[in-house]
DNA sequence: CGGGCGGCCTGGAGGC
DNA sequence: TGCCTCCAGGCCGCCC
């Protein structure tokens, strides 16, 4: 559940506050997340540490501490981070809590267990295995159009799964890859090497435009989803075609369709997001 | 190598 | 009320 944007809000809320304090203790209650929490690299890297900044790469959050060491965070499917100025009974699925010197503490809660809680020694930093193999960053500068358009016309899978392939591009989950393919009237099951370099700019386009205004409202609040306050965001209000089979398309009126792709719910316009209708091939 | 899909995991929704 | 099944999805790893 949390894309881009939520990670994003998150990182924004921690960055006001983690600066300058230092984690002090670190309780592990619960190591078996997607891969197991190893206590002693966190105990050897993470304790003792002052925090410098936090920042985003993907959907990993990556907390730079003062030693060149860095926490990394992944909130996986149902992960939340919360940043607790009074400490409050634990819940079944807090897992790992961070204690930091002025009495706060940082929580971090997943009940399915898909998140990553990893330390970085310095030296392991530019080659760590999940952080190496990363796609463009859509939020950044040198991201260019001509890049993506020149590395998709080998590319023959939908685009849709492209757009949600993290080796290719980052951030972009199910949600946003929905709406920004609307909002750029592509039709999600055509092949990404059919894309022309207008499209890619148009697509980017329309990516920076969707994934910065879910930023802005805090993220999109489906079920779970809540930032380091504990509130949850309002982007769902603008989601256009996300959840919404059977509803009007906000642009022509017509009925927004589901179809499964790659075992995923695809929402569509079927008059906005036309194809090259010989070329779809539709599950 | 590219692409599809299973598996991990739990809670909530819906059917009976 | 309770039991069962299905769905949600990020990302790795397996398979063709």
């Amino acid at each position: 559940m949390p894309e881009l944007p939520e990670v994003e809000t998150i990182r924004i809320g921690l960055n006001k506050y983690l600066p300058g304090n230092s984690i002090i203790r670190v309780m592990v209650r619960e190591a078996r997340l997607r891969w197991l929490v190893d206590e002693r690299r966190l105990q050897r890297w993470v304790v003792g540490e002052q925090i410098r900044e936090v920042e985003r790469r993907a959907k990993y959050l990556l907390v730079r501490l003062q030693q060149d060491s860095t926490l990394i965070l992944h909130l996986g499917m149902s992960g939340q981070l919360l940043l607790l100025t009074n400490s409050i009974p634990f819940e079944k699925h807090d897992h790992i809590i961070f204690y930091l010197n002025n009495n706060s503490e940082l929580r971090f809660r997943d009940p399915r267990r898909f998140g990553l809680v990893d330390a970085i020694p310095p030296a392991e930093l530019e080659c760590y295995p999940r952080l190496v193999q990363l796609g463009f960053e859509p939020l950044a500068a040198k991201t260019r159009p001509e890049f993506l358009y020149e590395k998709a016309r080998t590319r023959h899978k939908p685009i849709k799964n492209l757009l949600m392939d993290s080796h290719f591009i980052v951030g972009i989950g199910n949600i946003y890859a929905n709406e920004v393919l609307f909002h750029a009237s592509i039709h999600p099951a055509i092949p990404a090497h059919q894309l022309s370099l207008f499209d890619w700019q148009k697509l980017l386009s329309e990516i920076r435009h969707v994934l910065k205004s879910a930023i802005k409202q805090g993220g999109t609040t489906l079920n779970d989803f809540v930032n380091s306050n504990g509130d949850a965001g309002y982007f769902q209000l603008s989601l256009a075609v996300y959840g919404r089979e059977g509803e009007k398309c906000p642009r022509c009126r017509a009925r927004i369709q589901r179809m499964v792709m790659v075992g995923r719910s695809t929402y569509f316009c079927p008059n906005c997001q036309k194809g090259i209708a010989k070329d779809i091939k539709l599950n």
